[in-house]
DNA sequence: CGCCCCTTTGAACCTGATCAAACTGGGTGG
DNA sequence: CCACCCAGTTTGATCAGGTTCAAAGGGGCG
C-alpha cells in the first residue's frame, strides 16, 4: 500500500451547512433553488473525507446514502465470481455515486478514492422525504439518474464498437470535457489514475495504454509525461473518438452500413 | 425491408383501461397498489401497438412519454457519428424503456420492435403528477431507474472483461431466467434476434456467434436450431458466464488476482 | 420452384494480448 | 549522499482469439 499523508480531520462543524457556498453546488441542486430549499438540504446532509486508496463502500453494503464528491477523485469497479475486476467509471467533483444501488439495495461495486476526496453523504431515505415537498429537486435527481444510464450506453458503444485506439481518443476528450465544465483547463490535466486502471476500463491491456499513448505523442496529438497530460490536437482526437475515421468510413463493426 | 403482417389495429377502447387485469401489472405497479391509484394511472396511460421492424422511437426525437412492453421483444441501439450501430439492449414484456431521455428531453437510441408488440404508452410528465401523490409509485420508479443503471454496470463487466465464449454463455443465462421469471421455460425459448444482432450486441462478429453455438451445442451445453434453444447444461453455461473457469481461475483480465 | 436472407463453415489475417526485459522516478536505508 | 528497491511504465517479440474474406448451405415466403 502506498503511503500517503493523512489528513487531519477538521472540526465537524466545518464540515456542515454550507451548501450555499458549495463549489458543485450548480452541479447538486436544481437551478433556482432558493434558501429556504437549500437549507432544509443542508439538514440532512453531512460531508465526509475519503483517504486516498481508501473505500467509501464495498461490493453488497447495504444501500443508505447517496454520495456527491465535493472534491477529488474516486473509480467504481465491480468484481465478478472469478475474481476478475472491471472498472465501471472514473467519477470527479460534482458527480453522484450509488445510484445504482436503490434497486437492490446493497451496493453493485466498490468505490474508492483515487485521491484524498471529500464527499457529501446523502441519506437516501430522507431525500425521498424532500421531494414530495420540492418537485424541482424531484425533477433534477430523475434527471441526474436518466444521465447515468445515458452515460451507461455510451460506454457500451465504446466497448462494444471501438478499436483500442478510438477508445483511449475517448476516454481522454472525455476528461477533457469534463474538466473543462468544471472550470479547469481542458487541454492539460493530470490523470488520476495508472495506465493499468485506464486500461481495464476500457478492456484493454497496459501494455496497450501505453503503447498508445506513445503513438499519439509521436502523431503529435498529445504531449503525456507520467500522468501530465496535454491534448495538443483535440480535434484529431475527437474524430477518432467519434468513429469518422479517415481511412475508411464506418470501422470494421458498422455491418449495417 | 422485410415483409410482416400488418396487424388490424382494434377498437381504440379495447386498449385502454385494463390495468387489474394486466399481465405485467407486478412489473409496472409497485406491490399493494389499490383500486384507486391503478385507476389513475390508467387515466394518463394508453396503449399502442408497434408491428414488427417499426420504430417505436428514435434517437433524437423529443422525449414525452415512457413505455412499458406489454407484449413482445424491443431493441435498443444507438447510432455514432461514423455510423456504427451498437445495439445497447434486447427488452422484452414487463421492461421498461426510454429512461435514458428523461435527462437530455430526446432519445439517446432508437427502439425498434422485433416483432408484433404492444406497448404501453406514459406520459413523463403526468407521471410526476402521479408521484406527487403515489409515493410507493415513485420509489418503484426510483427503483427501476436504478435497476437500469445497474444493468448497464453489469453489461460494462461483459464488454470489458469477457472473452467471447463467455459473453455468449452470459446473453444465453441472462434470457433464460428474464423468460423465467415471466413463467416461461427457462430452459427452452426462442430467439427474438438475428445472429447478427446477437453478435453485435455482444461486440463480436456474426461468425463467432454462430461457431460458438455450434461449440456449445457439441459440447452438449444446448440444443440450437435456428432461433429455436434449448438449454442442456444450464449449470456449464452460467459457470462460464460468471467467469468461474475451469482452467484457471480468474482469467486474463484479472490484474488485480 | 426459386429467390433472398440468414446462417454455417473454412482459411488467412490482424489487432491486441501475453510474455519478457529494461527503464524510470520517488522513497528508503545504509 | 548514494545505492537500492519497488511499483509503475515503456518497449520489444511472439502468440492467439476473434475478425475478415470467401463460399456454400438452409429455410421461409412469394
Amino acid at each position: 500500500m502506498i503511503p500517503y499523508i493523512q489528513l487531519v480531520p477538521p472540526p465537524i462543524q466545518s464540515l456542515r451547512n454550507h451548501c450555499a457556498s458549495c463549489s458543485v453546488l450548480h452541479l447538486c441542486q436544481p437551478k433556482g433553488a432558493n434558501k429556504s430549499e437549500l437549507h432544509r438540504f443542508e439538514q440532512i446532509i453531512s460531508r465526509r473525507r475519503i483517504p486516498r486508496e481508501r473505500a467509501l463502500y464495498r461490493m453488497n453494503d447495504p444501500f443508505t446514502h447517496l454520495y456527491l464528491i465535493r472534491l477529488g477523485h474516486f473509480k467504481t469497479y465491480q468484481v465478478n465470481a472469478g475474481g476478475a475486476h472491471q472498472i465501471t467509471g472514473f467519477q470527479m467533483s460534482g458527480e453522484w455515486m450509488a445510484m445504482d444501488a436503490i434497486s437492490a439495495e446493497h451496493h453493485q461495486c466498490d468505490a474508492v478514492a483515487l485521491e484524498d476526496s471529500e464527499v457529501c453523504e446523502i441519506p437516501f431515505f430522507k431525500l425521498t422525504k424532500l421531494f414530495t415537498e420540492m418537485p424541482a429537486l424531484l425533477h433534477h435527481f430523475h434527471r441526474l439518474m436518466s444521465k447515468e444510464i445515458a452515460r451507461a450506453e455510451g460506454r457500451m458503444l465504446l466497448l462494444g464498437n471501438m478499436r483500442a485506439e478510438q477508445r483511449l481518443a475517448a476516454f481522454l476528450t472525455d476528461l477533457s470535457s469534463r474538466y473543462g465544465a468544471r472550470g479547469y483547463s481542458s487541454i492539460s490535466f493530470q490523470l488520476r489514475m495508472t495506465r493499468e486502471e485506464i486500461g481495464n476500463y476500457l478492456g484493454l491491456t497496459i501494455e496497450s495504454i501505453s503503447r498508445l499513448l506513445s503513438k499519439f505523442k509521436k502523431q503529435g496529438w498529445l504531449n503525456v509525461e507520467n500522468r501530465e497530460v496535454e491534448l495538443l490536437d483535440h480535434a484529431s482526437l475527437k474524430a477518432l473518438a467519434t468513429g469518422v475515421e479517415p481511412e475508411n468510413g464506418g470501422g470494421k463493426f458498422a455491418p449495417w452500413n
